[in-house]
RNA sequence: GCGCCGGUGGCGAAGCGGUUAACGCGCAGGUCUGCAAAACCUGUAUACGCGGGUUCAACUCCCGCCCGGCGCUCCA
């Protein structure tokens, strides 16, 4: 099973595979920590996640190596602005981003590199670049990349500069750049401004530098592939590779992938708008982290994603119905054997799931095979007619949607409670779901307490007191489920 | 303005030259239940933005238009 995946550098869906044959080298631009993560940043690191996990599945080992940018403009800014120093600032947004990660099961890259940790290798590249003539300083002590030392500019974005002409866009404040375009490899240090004393002048790296650098650090000159948001392709990623390329002359990245941004209600997602969402605001609302999960990688990364809170809740309803499928599986009692017919849809399944996602990761498509099966197999058991052997089978394709996707465990209530947690502690318990709060202040016991007086009054046959209990436990988000084998209930 | 992407049933969303046009959600019936809920099953009468064209055949290719989005500047 190999994977077809779209390549933003050949404008074409490109077999993708390890070119060392053993473990795929792979960079993916991480977060600027300077507040906390947004869903249109979650998509992203999401579909890179399922990205990774599928190469995983089919045996390719990775090596992904994700940036913290915690140095830049803003951070600055906004650290100055606290009193506080960068460092400081930043710690509280990356710890907040692995947080964010953890309850959105995204796995950790093997590599996590903070750019104000790898400063030295920045000013080598920065040498190499001025050595080279495609790197030059300027009066107050910046250094700039000479756009015109790398003719491939623009080959990823698909830009011919060529015709473009300098003098109508210059900024009055960069005078001193020897074209317009040329951008900066380091900054001089502004008076009070956290800097870095270096061989090349005390300052701070510019904001593409870091990737160059550290991706050569951790991934040699040249590796697999490249991955970000589909805003990152121009300037971001062209600049890193005119950094790179110019120094090394190899292919940077061989593979670009690039995740197309979504929309909130079908306008774009912004602060001004008023649609504009982080992961901790949605927790908050009291949906689940893997209803998250689901919606944002269920439309491929390609596809322009319009998140709504009905999909949220569409997302929802799906993994319910995938966990009760996997339980009513997993607890059932099967006589030993095969049924030739789950069997052979099993395998379709497995097939089909795989072939989606190999085929530059259709999420939506492989969902579908899934849901199929689900079908099938419970049709089946209301017959009688699913045995031992075709419960492991389909339990195993399960298994295999779940390496990917991620969803059928689950954690949610842990990531509401520590995101209510930091609710408290950040002073920002005015945006907790009502709701949310209820259903927290009732604990297990309580409503085990509940259902026992409830079981009692239907024995009696009171059944005006047991709907009472019923109804109770409702408004506080417990639904009960009355069985033969008892009552069980959970928090919606 | 220039360049790029998209407009599929009530909603979300695959497919992209000939298919019964997936799948999910919702809704409606049914099974179950004290009634529900949950779960399961079944169903959802002619859904492919508009107008041209190419073709034996178009949702699928080409052209134009309308609408939405993105890039050209910080941004996942």
């Amino acid at each position: 099973m190999t994977l077809r995946l779209f390549n933003t550098l050949t404008g074409e869906v490109d077999l993708l595979a390890p070119a060392d044959g053993v473990a795929l080298r792979m960079y993916a631009c991480g977060p600027t920590v300077y507040d906390y993560g947004h869903i249109g940043n979650f998509r992203t690191f999401l579909q890179v996640d399922v990205l990774r996990r599928f190469l995983r599945l089919t045996g390719i080992k990775v090596r992904h190596v994700m940036n913290i940018t915690d140095v830049d403009d803003r951070i600055l800014h906004n650290a100055a602005e606290a009193g506080v120093s960068i460092r400081e600032y930043t710690a509280v947004y990356e710890q907040a981003f692995f947080e964010d990660l953890e309850a959105l099961r995204v796995e950790r890259p093997e590599v996590m590199a903070r750019a104000t940790e790898h400063i030295p290798r920045m000013v080598e590249l920065i040498q190499k670049l001025a050595a080279a003539g495609a790197a030059y300083q300027t009066e107050d002590g910046s250094w700039y990349f000479r756009l015109a030392a790398f003719p491939e500019y623009g080959k990823l974005s698909k830009k011919d500069l060529s015709g473009m002409e300098d003098g109508a866009r210059v900024d009055l404040d960069e005078y001193e750049k020897d074209s317009a375009r040329d951008f900066a490899l380091w900054k001089a240090a502004k008076p009070g401004e956290t800097s870095w004393d270096t061989a090349i002048g005390r300052g701070r790296p510019g904001w593409h530098i870091e990737c160059s650098a550290m991706a050569m650090e951790y991934l040699g000159e040249s590796f697999d592939l490249h991955a970000g948001g589909e805003d990152l392709i121009f300037p971001h990623h062209e600049n890193e590779i005119a950094q790179s390329e110019s120094v090394t002359h190899k292919t940077f990245a061989r593979h670009w992938m690039h995740v197309r941004f979504l929309l909130v209600d079908g306008r774009k997602m912004s602060k001004s708008e008023g649609n504009f969402y982080t992961l901790r605001d949605l927790l908050l609302k009291g949906y689940k982290a893997s209803a998250i999960r689901l919606a944002l990688i269920s439309v491929p990364y390609r596809h322009q994603f319009n998140f709504t809170f009905d999909g949220l809740i569409e997302a929802t309803s799906a993994i319910e119905r995938l966990r009760t499928f996997r339980e009513r599986l997993r607890m059932g009692v099967f006589a030993t054997g095969e049924n030739p017919a789950l069997q052979a849809s099993a395998k379709k399944a497995q097939a089909e799931y795989l072939a989606a996602l190999a085929n530059d990761l259709n999420t939506a498509e492989a969902r579908a095979p899934i849901f199929d099966l689900l079908r099938a197999a419970n049709t089946a058991m209301d017959q009688g007619l699913l045995l031992a052997g075709d419960r492991d089978a389909i339990l195993a394709v399960l298994a295999s949607f779940d390496a990917v996707f991620d969803v059928l465990e689950d954690r949610d209530a842990e990531a509401t409670r520590r995101a209510l947690e930091w609710a408290v502690q950040a002073g920002r318990l005015s945006d907790v779901a009502p709701e949310l709060l209820a259903r927290q202040g009732l604990t297990d016991e309580a409503i085990d307490a509940l259902v026992a007086e409830r079981s009692l009054a239907k024995k009696q046959r009171n059944f005006a007191r047991a709907d009472q209990i019923r109804n109770e436990l409702a408004e506080k988000g417990v639904v009960l489920e009355d069985s033969k084998d008892g009552v069980r209930w959970k928090r919606k």
